[in-house]
DNA sequence: TGTACATCAGTGAACGCGCGTTCACTGATGTAC
DNA sequence: TGTACATCAGTGAACGCGCGTTCACTGATGTAC
């Protein structure tokens, strides 16, 4: 039997005093564990050290924490694309830096895919707008979402003049369908008995892959 | 309230005749309507016309007759794949004969994730070897699952010499993991609001990435 | 051809579980005077 | 500076729900003699 509330110090003020973000915060770790259907909204109260009930303080529905952990788990993603993205310097050749801003972007996506697979999952579990007006929820540092990081990286190619202006449109989705599925059949598919060298060469591979087909 | 029991017919004989049958093809029609978390025992009783425990003299557990579906799953999908190669000629230029292959096969694997959403995600959804052993229940009528019907195709380009034969080892998953991810973005992710139109532009360009890319 | 009996498919009743959600409440806080 | 009071965060108790699973049973079938 575990301890199911490590983070709750018996409180001794009848406020809780930040309810909302230590119901979110359960909630994230909740989905990074056990994925979207882990998001469970008596255990978060459980977590947060409060009666059930008082989550309907601020969350109207355990549909509407979960859409909060969701556009929280989108952020962290992106942070960690953000991280894969700023390790790279601005060389001379501007078709390099294009290639490898988008290997940044398919690393650091793939990576996080592995590292929490519950909150990858999360992420993409219910259907919902990543186009539209970019929301900071879903943002990284930068204010950009996943899906803008990737865009980042394809305008780059087309400014290096690897890939013409004209099939920019729509190039997110076939990079990211083979970035996200192949992250999928690893986290939870048939490719999950790979150690972790296979997995950087099949990785490399699908790069390399998107790369050449791209242009 | 819809008829929860369309199949029913009250039944006249105590036994019921071919249970484990109906059990399972009652959790078909409840995966194929809602997925894998849609497949439920006792709903799965109740269409079947019989109580709930009567279930455990054909599966031992749930779980054990929700993977029963997720095979049967694979084993539509297989069929669907076969469906669209066995429109290919095989005319004289081999290398137009795998591309073509190869499109076949990403065509019916999309298509039938479109078509088939609860069931596609229910023959996915489960971790589950499709290496090893070719099993009946997971296999279309050519005794050949949909991993399997993959691989010939990328077979059929080694032969036609448009793919080295040391690229030839995993390329499955790098062709795979471009088509399955795109059915995943299309049927519950971002690409969700596409019109039919759409969809078959951006799976058409896919197919042009993998058949470039991987050469 | 007839009968006894083993087999086992399906029944009936019940269990414990954890969930999301609603209701009327109580207690602390901070603002108006 | 002190007091009355509105606000509203969190409590306590309870609801109905549907699930998977276990138990002791009953009734039909088909096989052995």
């Amino acid at each position: 039997m575990e301890n199911k509330n490590p983070t709750l110090e018996r409180r001794s003020t009848y406020r809780h005093g930040d309810l909302r973000r230590a119901l979110l915060e359960a909630g994230i770790q909740l989905a990074r564990s056990g994925g979207p259907e882990a998001v469970v909204l008596r255990e978060a109260t459980r977590r947060a050290g409060v009666v059930p009930n008082a989550a309907y303080r601020h969350y109207a529905s355990q549909r509407e924490l979960l859409q909060a952990v969701r556009s929280a788990s989108l952020s962290i993603l992106a942070i960690a694309i953000e991280k894969e993205l700023s390790a790279l310097r601005e060389g001379e050749h501007p078709a390099d830096f294009a290639r490898a801003s988008l290997r940044a972007v398919g690393t650091g996506y793939m990576k996080f895919a592995q590292a929490e697979p519950g909150l990858f999952r999360t992420a993409f579990a219910v259907p919902d707008d990543l186009y539209g007006a970019a929301v900071p929820e879903k943002a990284g540092n930068s204010g950009l979402n996943p899906l803008q990081l990737l865009g980042l990286a394809l305008d780059r190619f087309v400014d290096a003049g690897i890939l013409p202006r004209g099939q920019r449109q729509g190039a997110e989705y076939l990079a990211w369908s083979a970035v996200h599925g192949l992250s999928m059949l690893i986290i939870e598919g048939p490719l999950h008995r790979l150690n972790q060298q296979q997995r950087e060469i099949v990785q490399q591979r699908l790069l390399d892959m998107v790369e050449k087909g791209l242009a």
